[in-house]
DNA sequence: TCTGGGGTCCTAGGACCC
DNA sequence: TCTGGGGTCCTAGGACCC
């Protein structure tokens, strides 16, 4: 079996490093990227930017990224605004644009595209590359498709190579930002070993506060943990990888497509809504959400079977409920009465923080035939 | 003034079928 | 008497990722 070269791209503070290209002037300034339209900067008449401060901002709602001198001040991704605004009162503010992520992120990965077609899309900033079956030497390779990512985005990448994606994933942290981290077996237990738990893809808040309970902290001590304890803590499946990461092992290929399983269009209101007082404002992002889900599923072609509702309450408590109907749909009124059944399996008697919708069981649209309904004579049981 | 939005995958129980 | 067993679908919840 040969050693396969996975490598593994990780745009630089994506969303971040965009709005630094429109906005060059706050370069070396503390940025967060999260908040609603009410983040966007004025333009004074003189033709200068006026910049919304954290410390201005009001309202709902999570740090989606930050400049790397806004982490040194401690404000990270998923953050609650308000304690990044705590933090680091005086950072500048800028509102999510998707569309330009997108645009760039295009970019990039049609620059990756002209070294290989063995792409697999992680989201919108990260891909995994398999660099196996190309010429030359990998390392090479992957600093050229750094170049090639600067010359078609002025943006920054970090590339790791690593025997597989569990190594190329974690490698690509580690000379952040602008690196180029090569791994192989060798370094296992000198540079992935000393690493915290955490760093592993896969083991997140949970599972990282479950190992620290037996005395698990690095990667290096899940090496020499007991397997038996390992499977008393997390059942016989997850012990099982968690044997093989500390190791190193990961088999998975690179995925270079796949089909969509989901969509999903989900709001979390300014203020908690009461499902009879507010019945109106709730109705109406109800509907709304339908119909934004049956234009997704339309843009891109899929009907789906099966259609859920989400709530949050109030007190942050979450809820799903779904129904599968008898033929797939991308309708937004088929949608809304399968969704407004699932609603009257719910409770709704406490305030609501979010409400979601979602179609799932995906089939490419028109590809559904529908099941010949069964004749009398056929049933098991007399009709009369 | 805690805690977004869009996803994937896994587990687990019950229904139902053979 | 004592309680098959495997497979799939449906539903609900949860962990995790970007």
């Amino acid at each position: 079996m040969t050693t396969r070269r996975i490598a593994h791209l990780d745009m630089d503070a994506f969303y971040a490093s965009v709005e630094l290209l429109r906005y060059p002037e706050l370069r070396g300034q503390p940025v967060v990227i999260g908040g609603g339209r009410n983040a966007t900067p004025q333009t004074l008449p003189d033709g200068s930017r006026r910049f919304v401060r954290l410390r201005d901002y009001a309202g709902r709602g999570v740090v989606t990224t930050s400049t790397y001198e806004a982490r040194a001040l401690g404000v990270f991704s998923a953050m609650g605004m308000m304690k990044a605004a705590q933090l680091a009162p005086d950072a500048f503010l800028l509102p999510t644009d998707f569309d330009s992520y997108r645009h760039y992120s295009r970019l990039f990965k049609a620059a990756v595209a002209t070294f290989t077609t063995q792409i697999e899309n992680r989201g919108i900033d990260e891909i995994y590359i398999d660099l196996t079956d190309l010429p030359g030497d990998p390392a090479d390779t992957a600093a050229r498709i750094k170049q090639a990512v600067r010359d078609a985005t002025a943006l920054s990448c970090s590339i790791s190579v690593a025997p597989n994606k569990l190594l190329a994933k974690i490698g690509s942290e580690l000379d952040k930002p602008d690196g180029l981290t090569i791994l192989t077996a060798a370094d296992i237990p000198l540079r992935i070993w000393p690493l915290a738990v955490r760093k592993v893809n896969g083991i997140g808040p949970k599972a990282t506060e479950k190992l620290a309970g037996i005395g698990i902290e690095t990667v290096g001590d899940l090496a020499r943990a007991d397997p038996e304890l390992l499977q008393a803590t997390f059942g016989r499946s997850y012990s099982a990888w968690l044997v093989e990461v500390a190791q190193g092992e990961d088999e998975r290929p690179v995925v270079v497509s796949s089909e969509p399983k989901s969509m999903s269009r989900e709001t979390t209101f300014e203020r908690d809504l009461h499902p009879r007082q507010d019945r109106s404002t709730l109705s109406a992002a109800f509907t709304e959400l339908c119909t934004r889900v049956a234009d997704d599923l339309r843009r891109k072609g899929y009907e789906g079977r099966t259609v859920g509702i989400k709530l949050r309450y109030n007190d942050f408590s979450t809820v799903t409920r779904d129904l599968t109907v008898p033929a797939p749909t991308a309708d937004a009124t088929d949608i809304r009465r399968a969704a407004t059944e699932c609603l009257r399996r719910v409770p709704l008697d406490r305030r609501l923080r979010l409400l979601g919708v979602r179609v799932t069981a995906l089939v490419p649209a028109g590809s559904y035939v529908a099941e010949p309904i069964a004749v009398q004579g056929e049933l098991p049981f007399s009709a009369d």
